[in-house]
DNA sequence: AACACGGGGTT
DNA sequence: AACCCAGTGTT
């Protein structure tokens, strides 16, 4: 037998002295199941995505939107504005497209198993588990990141984590010793765990973690080799020039492609290398252009380094696509990626001085 | 299997 | 600067 035969107890002891309560989340030990739609939009949100940095967007979030129907019609600028700053926006898009698949070939009703919730779009394995288990009571595990580094420590299992295979493995391992009364509990226990005491980057805290005990890699003093990864690949680099060009008290935005990085969502004019041509190219005639400043933005597979230029505009039109925004615009309707925000101080001080 | 897809916190 | 986060979809 190995050493998660021993885990369910103390960890769901743990979880219900250390949970921490979150909007999402039923209270731990209560055995009351989550509410599915705030479970969905809550384990959709936290992929990838901090606990921290999710909380403001969720509260907003269900406010604007607190029912699968509301979802299911929104317009998509309003649902990008919503989404605005928080990343992976296909998540959002998806969302939404999960939401007409329940009102929709669902019938309305909520998808209840993990292969109908498999089925909804933006909804994979973790996910579909997550959901399940914590909305619907089902003894199917939920494996993110944070259980496969406590899983890997817990029973020193050397496999790569970024492998489907070894995400199988632990998968079905977890599945074995999952509590039948409460898997909800045991999954969130699981991440819970992980961000807070099986911490990444060989600083966990074993001292107050319940699997201390029976833990293979504190035993072994090898909690900095485990768990195992392939390390990711190296960035590239873009040098881009953005325009701030101004025209009375609005600003050119124009809207993303529809497809790719930041796909359909607005930004100021940018071209890579720079110059003023693009601004011919445009159909843009300046009346002055000054460089004020520069940016620097870090995707997880490219690097920005921005420098931009502040456009007075003598002509009026803009190409298809593009708009003239103003302050008010710029605040509540159009979604601009967190990439610009370092012009937008400059952006305010224009509109508002002009 | 490899890659695209954001943004930010931690070490 | 590296790592990684309550991953999924596409190629």
């Amino acid at each position: 037998m190995n050493e998660l035969d021993r885990l369910p107890i103390p960890l769901l002891e743990w979880y219900r002295d250390n949970a921490r309560a979150l909007p999402w989340r039923p209270a731990p030990g209560s055995r009351t199941l989550g509410d599915p739609y705030r479970v969905w939009v809550s384990e959709i949100m936290l992929q990838q995505t901090r606990v921290a940095a999710v909380l403001d967007y969720y509260q907003r979030f269900m406010a604007a939107l607190p029912t699968v129907e509301a979802l299911a019609a929104v317009e998509e600028d309003r649902l990008m504005k919503l989404w605005q700053g928080l990343g992976y926006y296909n998540r959002a898009r998806n969302l939404r497209k999960a939401a007409q698949q329940i009102t929709g070939e669902c019938g309305g009703r909520f998808p209840d198993t993990y292969e109908g919730l498999l089925a909804l779009a933006g909804v994979g394995e973790y996910t579909a588990g997550a959901i399940a288990s914590i909305a619907f009571g089902a003894p199917v595990p939920a494996v993110d990141g944070n259980v496969l580094r406590v899983v890997s420590r817990i029973t020193g299992d050397e496999g790569d984590i970024a492998r489907p295979e070894t995400k199988k493995r632990m998968g079905s391992a977890l599945q074995a010793v999952m509590p039948r009364q409460d898997p909800g509990d045991f999954n969130q226990a699981m991440m819970e765990l992980g961000a807070m005491v099986c911490l990444p980057n060989g600083a966990p805290r074993c001292e107050a973690c319940p699997a201390g005990g029976f833990c293979r890699a504190r035993r072994e003093e090898r909690t900095g080799q485990l768990p195992v990864k392939t390390a990711q690949k190296a960035r590239r680099t873009e040098r881009r020039t953005v325009y701030l060009i101004f025209h009375g008290d609005t600003v050119a935005l124009r809207r993303r492609p529809g497809r790719g990085l930041l796909a359909g969502l607005w930004e100021y004019p940018n071209q890579a290398g720079g110059g003023l041509e693009p601004l011919t190219q445009w159909g843009i005639v300046p009346r002055s252009v000054e460089p004020v400043g520069v940016g620097k933005h870090v995707f997880s597979h490219i690097e920005w380094h921005m420098g931009a230029l502040a456009v007075e505009a003598a002509e009026v039109s803009l190409p298809e696509d593009w708009v003239w925004a103003d302050q008010a615009g710029l605040r509540s309707t159009y979604a601009v990626p967190s990439a610009f925000q370092s012009f937008a101080k400059t952006v305010e001080q224009r509109l508002q001085g002009e």
